[in-house]
DNA sequence: TTAATCCCTATCAAATTAGTAGGGATTAAT
DNA sequence: ATTAATCCCTACTAATTTGATAGGGATTAA
């Protein structure tokens, strides 16, 4: 499961995409609306900055807009960023590949294989769903 | 990512499909040779006798055999039997459904419409592996 | 200069995960 | 019957992660 972070996260996110070409958006006016602890959503706005999916302005006026096109942010980045990986196993990830302790033969472990085939089918969705696709859903 | 708890216990079980067909093995031997700490190892094993994968038997030449064939056993059953939730959201979980705190409405959440189609394609991997397919890999 | 806003560091509390301890219950063999 | 082997139950503890808060610093626009 995501963490409940992660959770806030993909809100602001999808917040911020439905605002996509407008003005920016306070991180009061996000946590107000999205109903997320405002001090947490402060350090979680700044992560995704870091990594480049923000862009933030100061002072009167001042708050976040998406860096790209929702279409150009896919869900895989921002679990990556916020929850880390997206394997169920250290040393099925790609981007946080870990060896198990005790392996014996990475190679012919049937366990890691197994978790390598649903990481890339997690992945084949995770990477192919944006927030485009998540503002472009409605009853 | 699984817990350490769910890589034991795949671990576990995949050493006893591997024995399959013969006699129980010990809890003891089980955790010598997949270096799993005992008494860790037997409450697991107790968890996946009590969801009804395992056999035991007491007494000396006791132990523990799979109640099932290993191609009768899937991935998805075992996490959700020690891990918990295959979805990445409680309110994408077929087996855990939790609604999620402050949710507006459900039916047009774009973000659990995204969480429901990657728990398919999870789910359409780990319930078609088993312990067979595991103990199947070769180098 | 001031008010608005983001941003940084540190800390804390709660929950979860990982592992340990000790003995009880059952069984097979003698 | 007794003993040794084995699983099983309850409880506890330690370590780690998660969720959240606090307080003030830096930057910007008006």
């Amino acid at each position: 499961m995501l963490s409940k972070k992660t959770q806030y996260a993909i809100r602001a996110l999808t917040h911020l995409a439905l605002h996509y070409g407008e003005a920016p958006v306070r991180i009061s006016t996000i946590a107000a609306q999205q109903k997320i602890p405002l001090k947490f959503l402060e350090n979680i706005l700044v992560e995704l900055k870091k990594a480049d999916m923000l862009e933030s302005k100061k002072g009167k006026g001042g708050g976040y807009i998406l860096k790209k096109s929702p279409k150009k942010i896919n869900l895989a980045t921002v679990i990556r960023v916020i929850n880390g990986p997206i394997a169920l196993m250290p040393c099925a990830s790609l981007n946080f590949y870990k060896k198990c302790v005790d392996c014996y033969d990475e190679e012919t472990c049937g366990i890691r294989k197994m978790m390598i085939i649903t990481r890339d089918a997690t992945l084949r969705i995770l990477e192919k769903k944006t927030l485009y696709d998540i503002i472009s859903v409605h009853g």
